[in-house]
DNA sequence: ACCACACTTCGATGAGAGCCGTAGTATGCG
DNA sequence: CGCATACTACGGCTCTCATCGAAGTGTGGT
């Protein structure tokens, strides 16, 4: 099978501290420029340009050109499964030898976070949960579809544009294991749409250089009045 | 976040050849001696010890040491997960630079395998299917659980065990994305019981050297009894 | 007791890759 | 046009790590 060097390629790419840091950087979806990921990497320009030289050929990373500045960002909803899931096994070997003592920043995260296009931490996991409880969203097995009442509910929101839109292409909604909540939230285009929904109506806020989201009180306000939600 | 250099230390595991390859290896569950991951990583012995030792250092291995062999498994089912994901992205590269032709081996893969320790190809997708369709287990969203009559229908067919036995540590079933197929089918202690079961009554065989599986006379059989399945 | 086998440990070697300094290209701005 | 910025290309340095031979440990069989 050729696939074995396939998948020490892909190990390969991720095994490296600099690289690592990078793609983990991107975990939120959004698309950086080769400096920014230099920094966060703490690597020189020139060192981060052949890193993400080599993460971009092996398709791993998209990037778009403007101007003087090259965006990157994860190619593809299932490469950030990918990380997902190492994070989540790296994180099992972790907190077996020591007991994990949360600080406040972990604390944001923990409360919401974006995971690639999609809410995840307390806040996705919430979400998820009042989703299939209102039954707005079944899942026949394989994936996620919405309801006949999980239409109209969007459509009353202003989100009727999912119903449509992405349909083909993505599973409208898939359970994605979450990090810290060992609990799956709800990720495929549905997620996406609520996602860019909530940072649209600035309902949530992200929190400078971190993938921690900050809920605004207009945004708790609507998190109370779609999903019932009172405390996150 | 130190989180970081933990996802770098698996990616790096994972991103040598010979590593790699000792884990796909081991994705059918079974437990292989040091000497055969050793053949089929084509190196020696000392250097697939060297590998070994640092693949369960990281507990991504788990070994049993029986008389003067030493057993190596995959430690847990979201090890199995992550590089079930790592193939799939692997393949994803593939595909796009030469349109795959599948050949006969391939087409054995296609049709069953076992995947860490549940079935997947199409017998597997096929029995995902079936479980749904008669309605024997049903998705709460989170995780699926085996429904009243789900369970009524293990007993049937003697495999009550699954309904009491490992219910607390592991859900039910949970859906895994087909490396072939991609479509979900059953993993889980349900999934796992199942290809434990089948193994047992010989429905299925093991053919040499590979995941795939081979389905007996009996097996048809007990497929187009428990589910319907009249082709895979 | 002896030998065969499975596996590990140690040490030396060599290839590969990350790293950065220097230099070069492309874009934007005044 | 000149200058600053963003990024890339090249070359050499360094260091990690995979590899295997040799030797050692533990187990099983005769």
């Amino acid at each position: 099978m050729i696939k074995t060097n396939q998948v020490a390629e892909i190990g390969r790419l991720l095994g490296e501290p600099a690289r690592a840091a990078m793609m983990i950087t991107l975990m939120d979806g959004q698309a950086l420029t080769a400096s920014e990921l230099a920094y966060v990497a703490q690597v020189t320009p020139q060192t981060a340009s052949s890193h993400l030289a080599q993460l971009v050929r092996a398709k791993l990373l998209a990037v778009v050109k403007q101007g003087r500045h090259r965006y990157h960002r994860l190619a593809s909803p299932e490469i950030a499964q990918l990380v997902e899931q190492m994070m989540q096994v790296a994180g099992a070997q972790i907190s077996e030898r020591r007991s994990v003592v949360p600080g406040p920043r972990d604390e944001a995260m923990r409360r919401a976070r974006t995971c690639y296009d999609h809410f995840a931490g307390r806040l996705g996991v919430a979400i998820a949960d009042s989703l299939i409880a209102q039954k707005l969203i079944v899942f026949e097995g394989e994936a996620g579809m919405i309801s006949q009442q999980g239409r109209g509910f969007l459509q009353a929101h202003g989100l009727s544009e999912v119903a449509s839109a992405t349909q083909a292409t993505r599973p409208q909604c898939r359970p994605c294991l979450d990090w810290s909540e060992r609990r799956p939230h709800i990720a495929g285009s549905l997620g996406a749409v609520i996602c860019q929904h909530f940072l649209k109506k600035n309902f949530v806020r992200r929190i400078k250089g971190s993938r921690a989201l900050e809920i605004t009180p207009p945004g708790r306000e609507a998190l109370l009045m779609m999903f019932g939600l009172r405390e996150v």
